[in-house]
DNA sequence: ACTATGCTGTGGTCCGACCACACAGTCCGC
DNA sequence: GCGGACTGTGTGGTCGGACCACAGCATAGT
């Protein structure tokens, strides 16, 4: 058992007996290390994990919101590991595909069936609208995608799956952007792409579960076989 | 920018660009940090990040296996990145199951209409095989039953997804283990799961897509239903 | 009453040292 | 000549101590 491992075990007994909670904070790195009888540099590698981990958020001075904070944000460091294992190669963009599709289509159809997160739509209208400027580069346009798409996965309700897609998308940004020369003709993709967003939306808002399923899954399908991203 | 972030941009940048690749090692700590310019222990916590995002596997010794090594694992990171997030409370068990119910009646679906991977359905059926046996105590029993919805998760060859379920499935191991007195009677549940784990490979070898989907469905919502997990 | 100043505690970084380990080459005894 | 013991070397693992930058707060001075 390595050191720093104490230090992990530690925190999440204590976050699972509820002794540390959101928005609370970590001991000390110093008092931390005493406590364990362990080093600073063994406590800093542990908190550094958990950082990496969304799990605390370090920051300087003192105040409240100095040291060591408990936060949740799975997001983020789901991003980091699908773009370090992207990077390994060993995690094809076909799958990334697929799976988007699964999730995406699934949302959609939650969405459209229970009508929840009305607001959220809203959120997401105005995501297109800003969209729908003229002269908007292709990196703001696939930003503005990106949150989008986001925004339509937390319609369902369920977290996990919100993260996940959130984590996905960003994850894959700059393999979209480096695609994009590969389109045949960018602003007429564009003007495609901004219309397929419209009929989603106006799909789960009538309810019609499987026309938003099926119009999300050819969206994205069309999209990164027009990119030749594989 | 932090000084530790350096080394994983660094990382990053050697892995897409394919000067680092699996099986190969990371320069040595001491060297790493004379080469970016900042101390050993800066590098320390970036390896720990690494290592804890399932990209290097380090060793102490000399010899190939010695050192930083590149490795593919992204299940256990994402394992350990669940157990935290559900250990701070803000990862409903709802949202898993739905999750899980997703993901393997997708793949349930996948397997039996491609009908690929037919060797690890072998393998699936040799972890029923040994399930069968008596005197199991619950936690064998659910080891067991998490590698043969890992294993039936593989079958559609699609490695994301197939890590998210291995994760999900390894890090709520302990939650369900707790909540195994909840149910009225463990062998009349064993017996039943048993027969429900018979019939889901026998709907994906009879390429009844829809079918094994709806067993596998009822399969796990059933029991996180009798086990009163929320 | 208000402002400025130092105090205190936080994480961020670094240095140098020592340990345990595992392999590889070498030395010594046979 | 051969084999086993041994030292050398490089790896990560750990430690203690030191100094810095930063942010809030108590206090002294105006």
């Amino acid at each position: 058992m390595k050191n720093y491992e104490l230090v992990l075990n530690r925190v999440e007994a204590d976050l699972a007996a509820g002794r540390l909670r959101l928005g609370g904070r970590l001991p000390g790195e110093r008092s931390l290390a005493e406590q364990l009888g362990i080093s600073r540099p063994s406590v800093r590698e542990a908190v550094r994990v958990l950082e990496a981990m969304g799990v605390v958020r370090t920051a300087t001075g003192s105040g409240p919101d100095a040291g060591a904070v408990i936060v949740a944000e799975p997001a983020s460091p789901l991003t980091a590991l699908l773009r370090l294992h992207l990077a390994t190669n060993h995690l094809p963009m076909g799958d990334i595909v697929q799976t988007r599709v699964l999730l995406e289509s699934w949302t959609a159809r939650e969405a459209a069936q229970n009508q929840a997160g009305g607001e959220q739509l809203v959120v997401a209208e105005g995501l297109l609208d800003r969209m729908d400027e003229p002269g908007l580069t292709p990196e703001e346009f696939h930003l503005l995608d990106a949150e989008f798409h986001v925004a339509l996965s937390a319609l369902a309700g369920n977290v996990l799956i919100a993260a996940v897609m959130s984590s996905l998308r960003t994850a894959i940004h700059s393999y979209v952007l480096a695609a994009v020369p590969n389109l045949a003709d960018w602003d007429a993709t564009a003007v495609g792409l901004r219309a397929e967003h419209r009929s989603i939306v106006a799909a789960i808002r009538a309810g019609q579960g499987d026309e938003a399923a099926a119009l999300i899954t050819a969206h994205i399908e069309g999209f990164y076989r027009a990119a030749q991203l594989r």
